[in-house]
DNA sequence: GATAATAGGGAATGGTTGTTTCCTAATAAA
DNA sequence: TTTATTAGGAAACAACCATTCCCTATTATC
């Protein structure tokens, strides 16, 4: 059942998800219509479920990502530069499901709505705590307003998929060189 | 009909393009079946319209919030200010067409895709010019990399976007005047 | 003033949507 | 072995979608 959700986060990820059809889901998971609705209450369900799993997953990326880094400032690096990689190429193109989600329901659908800020509040909690990190190690100056920074990395970070996903091309060396200035 | 073109860049601003039915058009602009299908081929006919019309509009907010500007970093300064007060509140929730259009469309859409890339590119063009113009008038160092900065200035407004949509507050003294550390 | 041309409106249409229902096959319990 | 329970699948259904067609005013032309 799990690879079958595997499967709907990513069509949800490449068309969204009004314009995933049943018949787009039951293809993806090869699973008939009835099995989908015995599993799931409606369509709704299924996306909240594959929102879900498509989170839980990144966030182990991304805290693997940080933990390649030896204090504050290269945990830090690494996120981002973990985010750009999974901007690019096939990856981004295919996109990502909370930056879709605030997009195209958060305006519309108050549930869908809540877990997308609680996902940017979780993101930006650890953002703020790597950062805090790096002053205690000494990697990063302690005038950096913490909050703040984290706050706008936040938004570095959802930008580079709305880029990745209009097929721009990143450079995760240069790019993230220069957001690390934001440490200085 | 540019009137009507106006009440169509809001609703597919805030419902985004698959969300947004004929009945919602004849609804929002005012207009019967028959009459918009006599002034558009089809609704993606009016979809293309829309885009063009609201990138005209805000590429002229942001010029002039350039000009309001003495040296090419209090242009961009008050760029970026504009920018965050167009992610927040009403207008913030209302969302961006060309955000929207990037993360709804851009995968299956080539024309869309095709128009939000220029859009972008020529956002970045617009900002990279004024980091040059600031490095001319010495207003930001020589040292500072134009192509990478304008990119990464970039996805910070397309992630304004994003992040205003979901509703988190937006300080924009604070948020810019972090973001103006990539000037340094 | 009569006629042609057009702009706008609304009902009809065929296709697609999400959802339900019912049926079949397989597994578990007795 | 027989019965209960469940997982899965196909067809049926009502609602809605984008689009077309046709009708009615209104304007322009002669």
């Amino acid at each position: 059942m799990d690879i079958a959700l595997d499967r709907a986060v990513r069509v949800f990820r490449e068309r969204g998800y009004h314009a995933t059809s049943i018949g787009d889901l039951t293809a993806a998971m090869r699973l008939a219509t009835g099995s989908i609705y015995k599993a799931f209450r409606d369509k709704h369900a299924v996306f909240l479920a594959a929102f879900e799993r498509y989170t839980a997953l990144r966030q182990e990326q991304t805290r693997s990502a940080a933990q390649r880094g030896t204090n504050g400032r290269d945990r830090i690096r690494n996120v981002l530069l973990s985010y750009v990689a999974q901007s690019q190429g096939t990856e981004g193109r295919r996109g990502c499901l909370v930056v879709g989600s605030a997009v195209e329901l958060s305006a519309v659908d108050s549930v869908v709505a809540d877990r997308v800020g609680a996902k940017l509040k979780t993101n930006e909690d650890f953002i703020a705590g790597l950062i805090r990190e790096g002053q205690a190690d000494g990697s990063i100056p302690g005038h950096v307003a913490v909050a703040d920074t984290a706050r706008l990395m936040i938004c570095i970070t959802q930008g580079l998929r709305v880029v990745g996903k209009a097929r721009l091309p990143l450079d995760g060396d240069r790019l993230v060189g220069v957001a690390m200035k934001l440490l200085a």
